[in-house]
DNA sequence: GCCTAGGATGTAACCGTTTTCAAGTCTCGT
DNA sequence: ACGAGACTTGAAAACGGTTACATCCTAGGC
């Protein structure tokens, strides 16, 4: 005959229980809210852990809670040192406030973004950080049936009544445009990312029309091009420009990436920036004061947008009132790649 | 008096169940395992599943499953480019074989990587992919006692009893070393990337003192300098080396990032590269052919070498056969950077 | 026509936590 | 000395799936 004894089977929380001596329950406690369990007990449980190796089982435990304490994230592409950024600095953020951080990727395909964010619905996430305003329809209805908190990031849109942080981009893209018509600039190309789902690239693509349309300036077709986050593909929207019988005596980019391949063709095409060519940037990457010349540009403080973004979810999380729209400001960087058109241009 | 009816308090996959009109046994069985369900439950259920706008909650599934198709990584950063394509490769992989990636990052930290090991294991991944082979003492002791597969990635080693793929970095080294040398350089410095819980970086640096060695060349300890990953100290490390009054004509660096400060200061200095000074890079970097001079350097398949890492993982936990020790070739990609030394200083 | 093998489906016991609720123990003020 | 709270603790029911096992059908083989 068998008397009911501690079986050796017993797993995960249940073990820690029978080798303390304590209930399950109060080894939750332990675990969760420390102070609520007597401080012998606790040291009891404590180097029974210890003991065992015991490591909590996350899955069991959102089960049971219906709280993950970890966040999702969409960004279209890691391969991009603004996203890596963005992310290393949500992460870091999120991690000293002990939530974790599910990344995804959506390719600028926003039907890939919607499977993703059922994805990371399905795994329990407690909120999702998106990029931008640009999204599936399926999303909205997705986040709103499972009452899932978000936030679109690197975006400012006060108008919406959806929760974002970001910069401005129309009106940083102004300030970059307006900053080489200061300078005396008539004659001002465009150099834009691709704007297909990508409503920071448009906003800036705005921005710079509007400084160009409030000053007069036409903006010839020809002089906007649209090109793909690669050294190549700006080197050869440059090369476009710069051979076009009416060149821009100014190129303003979408990017700091774009900037460089401008800078890059313009030197090898024999032009001098900024004697010939005004170049303007856009993000203000760790190198672009690095260039020959050095690149003028729009410093979005990267970091502290995505830090934002975690703070807005997790205090949300908290049921802490949290202001839904933050701006974050940027600057214009003045460097040796702008400087006023040659005299026979202006 | 009420009879036993459809509450509508039902969640989940009970709720699909009733409204399909079977049993959950079912329902789960036509997601996980369609064949097993006659085409007419499989209709009704996919039905009962739209109408309801259903997302299997996964925490539970890997609960009573006891797998989560889902792996963890931990890397050093994120905020590197090498890493950065490394993870997208890897996560564009998992998820054509419909895994996920969970990842985190070091900081270089032993701890820190310890911490997050625990926390993966936690979160019920299936395997892990780490970085190197340079870990904390309970980490290996951590990954046995739960019986976690993983696999070293971004480094060669067959003799150690660990799985790894990657390149052979001492003799990718070694070979970039030796071409400077067959050019002709016989003074040349090394500007390596921190060593410090970091064996890639380490696994170069001793590639290129053996090469060195083999010619009976020497190494001044002031011709080499070790610095972080960014372009201010590896111009600063530039600086240092064409200062000396015994300058090296060849320098050869533990990344491209390194290489590209080692060019910036060369050219704000006067040098003229490879005139005056050799440079070799180290991984190939988008841009590195770019530069002016286009760089030498040594070029790493990163994305092939991520994705064979989620491939041995992704088939061990398969149970299939695999091989434990990838190496994954390098090559020497020979452009501007490099040439003859100068001839008075043969 | 009967027996059996095998496929389709349902029943219900888990998976490892958290959490509600009740019970037990202290601490005090009166 | 006693009862009201305030704390600790434990028992057991969720949480939302999977899966071993039982059951029911159906189609063949004899």
């Amino acid at each position: 005959m068998l008397i009911a004894n501690e079986k050796s089977g017993k797993q995960g929380i249940r073990a820690v229980a029978a080798r303390a001596g304590v209930s399950t329950a109060t080894v939750s406690r332990a675990l969760n809210n420390p102070d609520a369990v007597s401080a012998s007990l606790r040291a009891r449980i404590t180097q029974a852990i210890d003991a065992l190796g015991y490591i909590p089982h996350a899955p069991a435990r959102i089960l049971s809670s219906r709280r993950s304490r970890t966040l999702g994230a969409i960004v279209p592409t890691i391969d991009n040192t603004m996203f890596a950024r963005g992310i290393a600095s949500l992460q870091h953020y999120l991690s000293s406030v002990g939530y974790m951080l599910f990344l995804t990727t959506s390719g600028y395909d926003l039907e890939v973004e919607l499977q993703q964010a059922r994805n990371l619905i399905s795994r329990g996430v407690d909120g999702l950080v998106l990029r931008g305003d640009c999204h599936h329809e399926g999303l909205r209805k997705l986040l709103a049936d499972n009452a899932v908190p978000f936030i679109n990031v690197g975006i400012y849109q006060p108008n919406r009544p959806y929760p974002c942080v970001g910069t401005n981009n129309e009106a940083a893209a102004h300030r970059a445009a307006s900053h080489v018509i200061e300078l005396g600039h008539r004659r001002i190309g465009i150099v834009s990312a691709l704007q297909r789902n990508n409503d920071r690239a448009s906003a800036r693509v705005a921005g710079f029309r509007r400084a160009l349309a409030e000053h007069g300036l036409d903006l010839p077709p020809q002089w906007h091009v649209e090109v793909p986050y690669t050294l190549d593909d700006a080197r050869e929207a440059a090369r476009h420009l710069l051979n076009l019988r009416e060149r821009p005596t100014a190129v303003v980019c979408g990017n700091d990436v774009i900037a460089y391949g401008v800078l890059l063709e313009a030197e090898r095409s024999g032009f001098s920036v900024p004697g010939d060519l005004s170049v303007v940037g856009f993000d203000d990457l760790d190198w672009s004061r690095h260039l020959r010349p050095s690149l003028t540009t729009i410093r979005v403080p990267t970091d502290e947008t995505w830090q934002r973004a975690g703070e807005y979810l997790v205090r949300s999380l908290a049921g802490e009132q949290t202001i839904m729209h933050r701006e974050i400001d940027f600057s214009l960087i003045v460097r040796e790649s702008t400087a006023p058109p040659p005299a026979a241009l202006k």
